[in-house]
DNA sequence: TCAGTTAAATAGCCTGTGCTATATTTTTTA
DNA sequence: TAAAAAATATAGCACAGGCTATTTAACTGA
């Protein structure tokens, strides 16, 4: 029982697609990164994020800047960073998503620590139709 | 029974290692987009390739150079593009990947139409590792 | 308090991946 | 076979996300 091939149209839609949500994935693991730290610490610096995301603190500053752009986090100057309501939300809904997604690899026979490092890509491109999917697999 | 929580160290290696993998998530699709128009119509055109990427074909021209640079494909102005050995092995890996990971999302409960569409930015991500334990769950 | 240290911001650069507009080459057809 | 059409290449722009080097602000302690 072979599939019908997709057309060229439906492709493209398909790759479009993947290129928006890939766009906001970077802002989706700052905004956790933030939430966390202030779980963590009670503030997000610019270097404990800039460390724990691997990249120079101009790089930090510069997603930063954006993230305050596209109303998901405030700051002042050499002050912390805070998330806004939806910069919370985002970051509740990203971690969340993150655990299934690891619990997912886990129980199909993934080990712990690809799972971890695998999710950390994966996470961005499951939506929440597979979400909840993933969920009813698990329960 | 709670999991360490991961060094800082830690995070920044697993997000660095997501971003060297997006780096080569566009040539990967390229390649199986380019082996899958050799496959269908015995030559991969430029007009082709960046419809069925959904990209203007200056964009499908620019990634096209970029993967005569990696030694991933050939051409000569005017003409069509052809896979080097490296690129035609890549593309079989990636489609066999591709092939897999949808299986394994349906496996668990996604519907077919949301795995092909969630798969598409998945499928970089998923390591050697990962995918093997996708295979052996299958099997 | 003020000098030194640390943290953050800014300037300026590079590469990748999009785009539109415009040349150029190839192909088609009248 | 020459003109029109189609395909490809090239030029040039924008933005995201990296980087290093440097400036500016905030903190700390003698």
């Amino acid at each position: 029982m072979m599939q019908d091939s997709p057309s060229p149209t439906e492709m493209a839609d398909r790759f479009t697609h993947a290129r928006e949500v890939q766009s906001k994935a970077l802002l989706e693991d700052y905004v956790e990164m933030i939430g966390d730290l202030i779980a963590e610490l009670g503030e997000a610096r610019v270097a404990d994020i800039a460390a724990r995301m691997g990249v120079a603190q101009p790089t930090a500053t510069k997603a930063i800047s954006r993230l305050k752009r596209e109303g998901l986090a405030t700051s002042r100057p050499y002050r912390g960073v805070f998330l806004t309501e939806a910069g919370a939300a985002l970051a509740d809904k990203v971690r969340a998503r993150h655990r299934t997604v690891v619990a997912l690899l886990m129980a199909v026979g993934v080990p712990a620590e690809v799972a971890e490092q695998d999710a950390e890509g994966i996470e961005h491109h499951v939506s929440d139709q597979a979400l909840a999917a993933f969920e009813k697999f698990l329960g």
